[in-house]
DNA sequence: AGAGCTATTTGATGCGGGTCAATCCGAAAT
DNA sequence: ATTTCGGATTGACCCGCATCAAATAGCTCT
């Protein structure tokens, strides 16, 4: 079922290459991190699978992360959606307990748990962005565990409004113009990101679309004509 | 063979850390955190209201301590539950994201702003608490996005067994010995944890009984006669 | 023991979203 | 253009869990 999609989609190689140039890389914002080992992948490059050793821990310097986990059975629910700044791979324990894959192409940074140790500055900052990321995970468990279909969507989609931290029709930005999103996942990705199926999360893009609260010519790059009316759909407000 | 694949699992120390000794009454154990302020409250006191100014860090001394969060309509999702060690409090701009309520009588250990800032030992371990709940988060993620009503419940068993980390199935202990547990929770509590209505919570309950995969007098004291049983309900294995 | 709560359990019913199965569509190759 | 192939969309149907409603079990207070 889901596994066997899962299956095809890891082990396709066009996948990859298609998956490779429609997410071209963000104009490399030359961040460093000095001290500490960079490293480049290509989108869909498994950074850390779940039971790894824990070798590392990572930073964001460039492109977008996923932190999935899965079920024997092949259910899939990714867990944090990472950006720039992000950090990752601070399991508890010698074994990782997420999977890590790029989204897009990505440049990290890597940090030795030696390194760690010696660091308390460096520890300071994985500390003040673990905070953030907590307080995220938080919001994912009040939509994972109580949010309609729709009010996920309309979540996820407010979430992604460039710029803002997910409170986009809040503020002083209005309101009520129009905004360009770039979702950078697939329908599936989507999916297993908010807890749904693939076939819901197309359902639910339909209707936004027909209630005209969204709008795209690609599926991946939607245009929000009002964020108000998007935003109050979120359950939230 | 399948004695390795165990031995495996049992030393995958995320779960033990995560999840061991919480939530036990611990007889007063008289922990003290040398240069903070110390406080009582009785079950039910709610610490910290969702908004309120963040104006400190908690640890949990003794007691039980849920996180929940809530939506203008009533829904409710209880994003954590907290035992002996847990902190909480650290949101990231100056407003809690989550409201914090006293389970069971509770001590706590209060941290200012101030210490905090002051104290990189502190930091430290708090840091490295937040770990150990971020996997927590992880975990329950999955649970809350792909497991159903059956295997939540059974997951929710699991963690609960004393003296494990939610893998009392597996390890040198027996996996069929006989295993009394304390909920020390409501249904309805139960039922926001999980995602999941009242109604849903009590039915699964009464069918785990009728397989007599669990058994209980009073509805918040259950015993487990076979943990590997149940753990092959939760989904994970 | 009985009254009056509230929490839990159980039952009946409906719906949101999952499942299965066809199309449809867009990018890449020919 | 035409083919091809994987992803997205749409449709038909079904099931698990929510909802609504009623019965029962535990509590506390007389």
């Amino acid at each position: 079922m889901e596994a066997a999609r899962n299956e095809a989609r890891f082990n396709n190689a066009k996948y990859d290459a298609a998956w490779a140039i429609r997410f071209r890389p963000e104009p490399e914002a030359a961040r460093t991190r000095p001290g500490a080992h960079h490293v480049r992948y290509a989108a869909r490059h498994l950074v850390i699978d779940e039971g790894d050793a824990a070798r590392a821990v990572y930073e964001v310097l460039d492109g977008g992360v996923i932190l999935f986990k899965l079920l024997p059975d092949g259910r899939r629910q990714i867990i944090e959606l990472l950006g720039v700044g992000d950090v990752f791979g601070l399991a508890v324990g010698p074994v990782a307990d997420v999977a890590a894959e790029a989204l897009t192409p990505v440049r990290l940074a890597v940090f030795e748990p030696a390194a760690v140790d010696a660091d308390p500055a460096l520890r300071d900052r994985l500390f003040a962005r673990l905070r953030a990321q907590m307080c995220a995970l938080h919001d994912h468990a009040l939509l994972l565990g109580r949010k309609s279909a729709q009010e996920r969507v309309a979540t996820y989609l407010m979430r992604l409004v460039p710029g803002r931290g997910g409170l986009a029709c809040i503020g002083a930005a209005p309101g009520n113009a129009e905004v360009r999103i770039e979702l950078r996942m697939s329908r599936q990705e989507i999916a297993d990101y908010l807890g749904l199926t693939i076939e819901t999360v197309s359902r639910t893009f339909s209707a936004l679309r027909r209630a005209n609260l969204i709008s795209y010519r690609k599926q991946d790059e939607v245009v929000v004509p009002n964020l108000c009316r998007l935003c109050r759909l979120t359950g939230a407000h």
